[in-house]
DNA sequence: AATATCGTTCAGTACATATTGAACGATACG
DNA sequence: CGTATCGTTCAATATGTACTGAACGATATT
């Protein structure tokens, strides 16, 4: 019996997030909101994945906390709902550059320590932090070409290219 | 006893290694290789690591298909000598920048297999792989800022007949 | 050719953590 | 005020895989 189109995604998402070093459910929780389109409940992403509401309670959060998902409260219903938030590459892309800085922070701090006499050691150790807070500094203006370009207050300078 | 700057970064980069999904060791043995500055034999970094031959050899060739580390020949030793490469920052943006490229490609073909009437869903999933798609674009873009602006050296005549 | 010294492979173990079921506290409803 | 329905927490389990030790094949040396 051939899989869904939206079975595969799901599972595909699930795989990336998996070797991206998350949990494979928070994966698949993206994907199953992203094709709703429309938010969910707790009790209906669990049956929708076949989980139990314990991992995606966990799970839903860890993607709030990525900036990826958001709580919403719906009229009439006392269960939370879930709905991805307009922009979740961008989410992902400035936790993602939060890292990155965390890493140049530590390195550089290695680096102060190391004695004079090092043969270069402190210096190619720096430039591993350099390195992370460029990455950073680079994701971050990567994010900032995905942000919603229909803001009427704020003026996009033109020259970015 | 306050541990050595060396051991920190060594340490370091395991646990980055780690977070990004790659085993901890091929952290440990890259930074160990970026402190020795030169050729490391495998008994050597297994030593100084205090892990076992066949882990090092593993972790050694990962970072070799990741392009970070190099094996060499030296003269006057049976044994392989490994160091790491110009740039392997660079190489490792090219290597995220392929596995992007894969997902984009993974997650094209699913969306085309949407039916017709699918509420935006393929559009929406479609968005997902075009995210995937220009992020690899980006990643190599930016790599090639990392790469070497001189001329590279003349070639080493090989001696070998 | 025999021996020693490499690096690699592979089955087994150890370990980290993702996931679950059940218990718990909080909130809305009757 | 009692009851039901949520979401969360937590201990226990399941699962994937990193890592190891031992065996193996290959190569160089004598």
């Amino acid at each position: 019996m051939p899989v869904s189109p939206q079975d595969r995604f799901i599972e595909t998402l699930g795989l990336i997030s998996q070797t991206e070093g998350s949990p494979r459910i928070s994966g698949q929780i993206l994907g199953c909101l992203v094709l709703a389109n429309e938010p969910l409940s707790l009790t209906e992403i669990a049956e929708r994945l076949d989980v139990s509401k314990a991992s995606v309670s966990t799970n839903v959060r860890l993607l709030e906390i990525r900036g990826m998902a958001r709580r919403e409260a719906m009229r009439g219903s006392r269960q939370d709902h879930w709905s991805v938030v307009e922009n979740p590459h961008q989410q992902v892309l400035a936790t993602l550059a939060d890292r990155f800085r965390r890493n140049a922070d530590t390195v550089k701090s290695i680096a102060a320590d190391f004695p004079e006499q090092d043969n270069g050691q402190a210096a190619r150790v720096a430039g591993f932090a350099e390195f992370y807070l460029r990455s950073a500094d680079f994701l971050d203006s990567w994010a900032q070409t995905l942000a919603p370009q229909d803001q009427p207050e704020k003026e996009i300078p033109s020259d970015v290219g």
